[in-house]
DNA sequence: AATGCTCCAGCTGAGC
DNA sequence: GCTCAGCTGGAGCATT
């Protein structure tokens, strides 16, 4: 009998390997843990530093494809009166511009459907707002979709509470237009295979 | 030997409880994914879908610790210019509020640092701005930070890719003056016990 | 604008259905949460406890599969003198059988190989055997196996130190043939899908 | 203000601290991974490998609570006549034996209560037991238990099916004596802290 | 009682 | 089309 070819000392072999392996693992495990604890005892937020973390390794196409997810998200949540206060992000308003239909016409559509929330919307403010208000700026976003206003055409600024309400207003009606489901409701490409550029990062 | 002491029988009855309800939460589970399977097949992303059904069963509190994790972890990530493009969140820009160091001192430093930036924000084009114009942004963060002004006086609109930028300076600056770790980037309230909320629910 | 067939009222409906479904999961969980806790105050171990509901409810595929599992890695164990006193399980002796090269000839190999080990092995009293005997019957074992002997004819009755070592002996000779990797070491038929079964049973 | 001391710094620095520690822990199980597909390509099975690595890497009083919830397991698999032909390990047996009540008078026992099983058991074919068989062996190992034989007394040789029926019906019985919870049943010693152990291994 | 860690199972995406 | 591995999320357990 041969001496290395053998089976049995090939799974020897094979055991050790891996048991020195995972003990370096291991070692990385605990230094890791070691600087979360230095962290923390410095008076960071781990869970955040985890999360900045992971951000920081993502790859650019596990990036996006977290960036859509989330302004699907978002969609969903404006269009069933979730957002509670937080309007969408950019990026959820970047996903529903595609179709920019006829855009003079919506400029006319926009002066008479929301002709001057501007002189309100001077005072940001928070809490000044009763739950009328926040309800008519929801349906102030409905008609405003209707009538062919584009997502980024929010009449509120940002901090004010009514530009989500809008917000969920404009999502709602254009999730209701009798299409199945709108195209920015849908995954859209392929997330491709990026392990070469994993390696390329 | 009595009947229904013994050990034995015990074991079988516990064993036989948990069998049946174990079976039953298989059944629902199934159900569940057939739901899901269902919302995929309208076109529906059920990624995000799940992510809504997360939210939609949050406790308050567990919302709250939510919302303030994200926040602070924003803070972090516009400390370390990792923000690439998404702006501060109104919930992170209310963190870091607290401390409204002299108004009135600030109006002064705010024309002085940060003079017009409105009249070039009032083109909200993307891509329009240079690597430079960002930069610049940037450092006037930094400077209206240390001069007084809170991270509300951004003075860049939403969806300028400058605001952004201005933010990250801010950050930046409001984690480098000299304090070991700003109350802002510190996690605040013990998150309470909300088992009663729960049930409350 | 129809009323049911709108992609927001869909989204509404499902979010709600799986919430519902989710709901109903959550109280289970909490039943059999309370059962475990009932286990545990009347004395039984809870762990062990949840390894003989899961052993009640696998199918029979995959009792089979994760017998074979088992088997294998005793093999594995045994050949890497990791069997520490616990001899090889029935299981696996069975699947050490399938080869049983001419029985007349093993027979005399048994006599003239490990003569009567039987008249020592009358003393199952652990703890009375030195490293030397674990050792020489380790080395029986090999013995044994390259003289034809099956797995089954181990000398050494259930409970003697020496059984775990002969059978040490024997399987890492069996995975030494040259071969190069025997036949009882691979994992054998696919386990098949067994949805069906599933819901027959 | 200092340059190394600010927050932004820490922060940014502990960041890349954790990725580094990241990225190497990657490669090594990148590493890892790799040598189980080598494993696999070379015929073994590689999830009883990944048991035997687990198997090898355990501290020792790792490995005792291991066994401990098996054996207790055993027992209440066995009491509920589930141990389907695979009778009780060594271990099991031990977990048994502390209580050796008058050994003589249990030979006298032993003679009277199962008295020559064993002319029957010289013939350890499997396959050539009739259920009755099985159930009669199973009565007598209730009946052994109540006339204070020890579970090491099983009358039956290894590799007889009635062997694990005698163990289902010792422990059966053993298990309704009329205590709570038989003293075998319970799980022992507090699972003591032993990352010193790890250390030292 | 609350939190952090570890383990496990279910789900998702790739690959033959 | 089905299996397979990776992974993320959740549950249990130990700790303070």
């Amino acid at each position: 009998m041969s001496s290395t070819s053998e089976a049995s000392g090939a799974l020897r072999s094979l055991k050790e390997r891996i048991i020195r392996l995972e003990e370096d693992k291991r070692a990385l495990q605990a230094d890791i843990k070691e600087v979360y604890l230095e962290a923390k005892a410095s008076g960071f937020d781990t869970k955040a530093l985890r999360l900045v973390v992971k951000r920081a390794m993502e790859t650019t196409s596990e990036a996006a494809a977290r960036r859509e997810t989330q302004a699907i998200a978002e969609l969903y949540l404006a269009s069933l009166g979730m957002l509670d206060g937080t309007p969408l992000g950019d990026a959820t308003r970047e996903r529903m511009m595609p179709p920019p239909p006829e855009p003079e016409k919506n400029d006319e559509g926009d002066d008479g459907g929301a002709p001057a929330p501007d002189s309100e919307a001077e005072e940001p403010q928070r809490g000044t707002f009763s739950d009328q208000d926040i309800s008519e700026a929801r349906g102030r976003g409905e008609q405003d979709c209707a009538a062919g206003k584009r997502i980024i055409d929010n009449p509120y600024v940002a901090g004010d509470p009514r530009r989500a309400a809008w917000d969920e207003g404009h999502c709602r009606r254009s999730g209701s237009d009798g299409m199945e489901v709108p195209e920015a409701w849908r995954r859209r490409q392929k997330p491709k295979a990026d392990t070469a550029a994993k390696e390329a990062a």
